[in-house]
DNA sequence: GCCGAGAAGGTTATAACGTAACGTTTTCAC
DNA sequence: GTGAAAACGTTACGTTATAACCTTCTCGGC
């Protein structure tokens, strides 16, 4: 790459996590798929990857191919910096990017809100029921749409 | 519609059944949502809403919109009869017609077999984790994609 | 330094999934 | 029969995701 793209502001703390992470696993965090990452935790929502390729175009201010952002996605997620909500079809940073996990989500259709639980009694469970199947899960989706807190006592 | 398009075959018990369920609600059990509904049941996978047009155009010597497909799927799933399968973006009859329930799924990546287990111990937790955080569920998504028991032991 | 292998990135095109807007037909209670 | 609501059909379009192929970059070994 002749130059760096621009990027979104990315606190230092964010990217030492985010190169450890890919340091651990001998992947590269080139800055391709720096700035995907740093875009999404510009926003504090979810993101469609067709919403990231426009924010990414805006900012750098040239054309990006679906597939480009798709393969940095996919890395993310690989290296676990990453989640794909399926219900949404949208993808968010994890909020626990200090270690390997699998996760739950809360989708409020109200606000937009979602909330990353991580409970290890959940684990337990879907691994017992697998189990009891001999069944070998390799990634388990949990999620949960309805309303949250906040909205729901807003009315 | 003038007449009414043929269908696959469906076993009486599961017309009856779907009939049953339908009415329970005041809804409608139209010859062109049973076609959907059998169309499923005559094959023992779940499907793409594309390959249901597909089956369902050739079946019926006609052309069928996607949006119709999708509508009937709409409606089958409302009343219970069918299950979407987010991770693989396809659709199934429901293994357990005779009640409604919230479904868990087991997806195997080899061989394709869907397995719905129904774990009131997960529903109980799921609940209980909304509940800790005031959040209401409307709708909840658990899909655990691996290899199935028989897969495994082939290798 | 340089060279070769493999990873990463780019380009074009297309497949797959799903919905909007609008009009017509059917059903059913009255 | 008649009016309202549900179901259905048609055209067009928007969104999500991948295939195939080629170029560029990176990095270890010489």
């Amino acid at each position: 790459m002749a130059r760096r793209p621009p990027s979104a502001p990315l606190a230092a703390k964010w990217q030492k996590l985010a190169e450890g992470r890919c340091a651990e696993r001998g992947e590269r965090l080139t800055p391709a798929r720096l700035a995907v990452y740093a875009e999404m935790l510009a926003h504090d929502r979810p993101l469609s990857a067709y919403e990231l390729i426009g924010l990414l175009e805006e900012r750098q201010k040239r054309k990006i191919a679906p597939l480009t952002v798709y393969r940095h996605l996919d890395f993310l997620m690989r290296v676990g910096l990453v989640h794909r909500l399926r219900s949404a079809h949208t993808y968010m940073p994890c909020d626990h990017p200090d270690h390997t996990h699998e996760s739950q989500f809360l989708l409020c259709s109200s606000c937009g809100h979602v909330d990353e639980v991580e409970s290890t009694g959940l684990e337990t469970l879907l691994a017992q029921i697998a189990n009891e199947r001999g069944f070998r899960p390799n990634n388990t989706v949990v999620e949960v749409t309805g309303v949250c807190g906040t909205c729901a006592e807003q009315g």
